[in-house]
DNA sequence: AAATAATAGTTTCATTTGAAACTATTATCA
DNA sequence: TGATAATAGTTTCAAATGAAACTATTATTT
């Protein structure tokens, strides 16, 4: 009997390893989505974050909607840039602190969400759809779990 | 009465959409495990994932160390390429298909291999830590099953 | 056998991302 | 008030990533 088969089993298999099955999932759970609705729109997206935390709270600065979005500060100012070159937010300045900017969707941007938010809630069905309310639940209460976990690890 | 209040409430809350949640819980456990032991040893993630998939089945081709670490095959060349000049694993070619080659860990790659395994466990057991037996069952069927439902989007 | 196609892997180039430095403005405190 | 620190946001530069072109080798077809 060769040696190597005395030796116990290799005790880490990486396709259980849940750090790397998060990261595969979220990869391609984002990919089938920016395919599916950025394409369409050539919206990158943080800029699809950008604007989903726009129509949840308009009028933001930028921090908010970083914050909202989870995106640091660079990425949001990357990401409004480039929304405003494409004419769907505008940016002011907070006339009453001139640091804080003030962002909003313009006409066009808000019709595109409008056009969006639906698909992307039938994105979301269609992708819980094998999932039972009771599964759909037991998700949402895991990653909320997993989430305040990993902030504190 | 504002007319903002007459409006039904914006139907997309980016923190309970799907594709945004996984995205964030990902990164966020992504980068504690890069922090934790990326840092330490100077490897970055496809490099630690192309080791776990050598440790699983060594003498592999760089397409299989691909598939188990779903890395595509510019991924897995960059990462050989890199632990190569680290010296903690060897290349050669398969001489039946010199097309191929054959990968394995060096003595100090195996060295390092078997210091990670231990604490990656010790990691993700620390995510799992505030869930039940049951919840993390629950977990793994409920990411195989979005897993699969995302790859044929 | 010669030509063509297919496969494994690498390299190149453009885009994305992240970290740190920078600008402008407001707040603190000596 | 003047100096220092803190905050909001932008820009810059380096590293990571992805897509497409490229090289080398083997398989297939005629």
């Amino acid at each position: 009997m060769p040696d190597s088969l005395t030796t116990t089993d290799p005790p880490l298999l990486l396709h259980d390893f849940l750090p790397y099955r998060l990261a595969v999932l979220a990869k391609l759970v984002g990919a089938a989505f920016s395919k599916a609705y950025g394409e369409r729109f050539g919206i990158s997206n943080p800029q699809w974050r950008v604007l989903f935390a726009l129509g949840r709270k308009p009028d933001c600065s930028a921090s908010h909607v970083g914050q909202h979005a989870a995106l640091d500060k660079v990425q949001v100012s990357r990401a409004v840039t480039g929304l405003i070159e494409m004419g769907l937010v505008a940016r002011q300045k907070d006339t009453t602190d001139r640091r804080n900017s003030v962002i909003n969707m313009t006409a066009r941007g808000r019709a595109i969400y409008d056009q969006i938010v639906p698909e992307a809630l039938a994105f979301e069905a269609s992708l819980l759809d094998g999932l039972s309310d009771a599964e759909a639940h037991q998700l949402d209460a895991l990653l909320q779990k997993l989430v305040a976990k990993a902030s504190n690890l």
